[in-house]
DNA sequence: CTGAAAGCGCTTACAG
DNA sequence: CTGAAAGCGCTTACAG
């Protein structure tokens, strides 16, 4: 542990005030030209940007937090589950920049049980100004320090968010694929869920029932499943043998590739006997054999918004206009008329 | 923005003041009993711990920060493109949280390209203490802002690191891999090596070579490639018609994802014809037909002992011991004795 | 529009 | 072993 008064003598990191005095104005000036704040005149403005330039000056945070009593921090957290996560932080953290926030990402067990506790402890640090929750998790109310409230938005709400767009807009791409397997000649149908905490779970399985009754085809039933590969393949081995040719939607490219090894244990052909359409598009899922159709998310674009979202939250100002074009779906080989 | 001093009304979070008052000592006292350092009794020192628990007292970073001059920051760059990335950061996250630090990933662009001046960025930004690099990026010595340098450990060191267990210890599975294939019946391989900026594509590319010196076994080639899935199917597509039985080294899963596309285009069978192993154990590996015979890596523990690596490096202190243990191979299906 | 000053919460050298 | 004090760099109310 250095004693910090012999370090002067090093060369430092600039502050405001050598800005300051590089420019001819007071430290006051230096801090509300910055901020962009009125009451200094342009060519003071001017004066101090180019000093801050000369200096590549950059406010020492630390000292920012403490004088203005917010820490500039927000975490994003996401069971260690997830699958790419990193577009999705880097989305999160380029926006929150631009505010002038730090983002990090707060990386919960994989056992589900122990994120509320995770989730306590992480608001009641203080260290966040608001929290980004990717997991379905109920979070006491005021679980935060005395005085000072931490603002957690839950992926639900991001979920209610898509659905603005329109009914079920965030499930909407299961709606587009089996109308499009309808038209292939489909008409017998069956879906894998996810686990019903998750709000976009609740919203796939109900647009799957509700593009049942649209089409007006048959479903061989909702299959509660769990987002993993095993529940793709419980899936197909709970099929009697005289399952006739089906289209499957299955809650991801993982349950999906579940799926295709069950048909194959079961010596049933995919796509001809089983179509099946995954979501996430992970990079394997185009070179498997069969490539899987499936639906692509714009990851970066959604943790951006999101934290947009979050940071408008914290501020009291206007929700941001939801987001379009999210979602694409990608056609392969794992889908085709029935045989 | 509230006026700080308006904010004393609301109940705000114990400072370490409160703690002195309710314990009864002075707040250096608090200071000293908290950080463990000599100079206080036991028994002022058990009535400030009592006196914190009740008063869930933390101590507030950014005031600890500003005084001691440290940031008490690490960030871990990590391409876009990395795969698993959420395990490595949990064991970052919360090794350096045992050692009093905040580590934070810093998700570089998918562009290769664009890394340098990006980490040029963060490490100008004098917020990270100290920096692990898991992108293969010469970085400027002293880009650091003046007079505080940032310690930076680079994934090369923590392949030497690996390495000096034995002489390829982190490549050591493809040597393993390869006398177990010879075993099966094995006599021609070939190797679709990683992009060879990174020390472990190297490593992993000489752990072949060697193998096969050491096996006199055929060696047909050794194809240079870039991690993707892409580079797989093209290593596959310029084989020649009449290739002979062959076992695949491929750099990881996705690849060998790939490699299995390019054989069913050919109509060569797996593993009959084609054997092929791959590396990281994506979650799809076990489900996809063939399986994929490849390597785990508990990335869990490689973020835990890399972030170790670098708070003793940054406090002078002696480097931990290197890890052992930390990759596993797994077969599966896509490996098999020639037919 | 500027300058001087206060204070955020912490750690640590210093005097007792 | 304790107490009083300084100071890290910032932002902002206040007086001019």
């Amino acid at each position: 542990m250095n004693e910090p008064t012999k370090e002067q003598n090093v060369e430092r990191r600039a502050t405001s005030r050598d800005v300051a005095r590089l420019a001819g104005v007071s430290q006051a000036a230096v801090s509300f030209a910055l901020s962009g704040r009125d009451g200094v005149s342009e060519a003071t403005r001017q004066r101090v940007m180019e000093a801050a330039a000369a200096l590549d000056y950059r406010p020492n945070l630390a000292a920012r937090s403490m004088r203005t009593q917010r820490t500039g921090r927000l975490g994003i957290a996401m069971p260690m589950a997830a699958f790419h996560p990193l577009p999705l932080l880097r989305g999160a953290t380029g926006a929150a920049q631009e505010e002038g926030y730090v983002a990090e990402p707060l990386v919960l067990s994989m056992d589900h049980a122990e994120h509320e506790s995770q989730l306590r402890e992480y608001i009641a640090s203080g260290l966040y100004e608001g929290l980004l929750l990717f997991t379905p998790v109920r979070v006491p109310e005021a679980a935060g320090p005395r005085g000072r409230q931490t603002v957690i938005l839950t992926s639900s709400e991001f979920d209610d968010d898509m659905r603005a767009i329109g009914e079920f807009a965030d499930a909407r791409p299961v709606g587009t694929i089996m109308e499009r397997l309808v038209q292939m000649g489909h008409r017998r149908f069956l879906h894998i869920a996810g686990p019903l905490e998750y709000p976009s779970a609740v919203a796939r399985r109900d647009a799957y029932l509700a593009a049942i009754e649209q089409f007006d085809v048959a479903s061989l039933g909702v299959i509660k499943g769990d987002w993993t590969g095993r529940s793709g393949l419980e899936a197909i081995r709970s099929l009697p043998d005289n399952t006739p040719p089906v289209a499957i939607i299955a809650p991801n490219d993982l349950a999906a590739t579940g799926v295709i090894r069950g048909a194959h244990e079961r010596g049933w052909s995919i796509p001809g006997n089983v179509s099946v359409s995954g979501w996430d598009d992970f990079e394997t899922s185009e070179l498997q054999v069969p490539s899987i159709t499936t639906v692509h998310l714009d990851r970066e674009r959604l943790g951006a918004h999101s934290i947009r979202r979050l940071i408008a939250t914290i501020r009291g100002k206007a929700i941001p206009a939801p987001l379009t074009d999210l979602q694409r779906i990608i056609w392969r080989e794992s889908t085709a008329p029935p045989e």
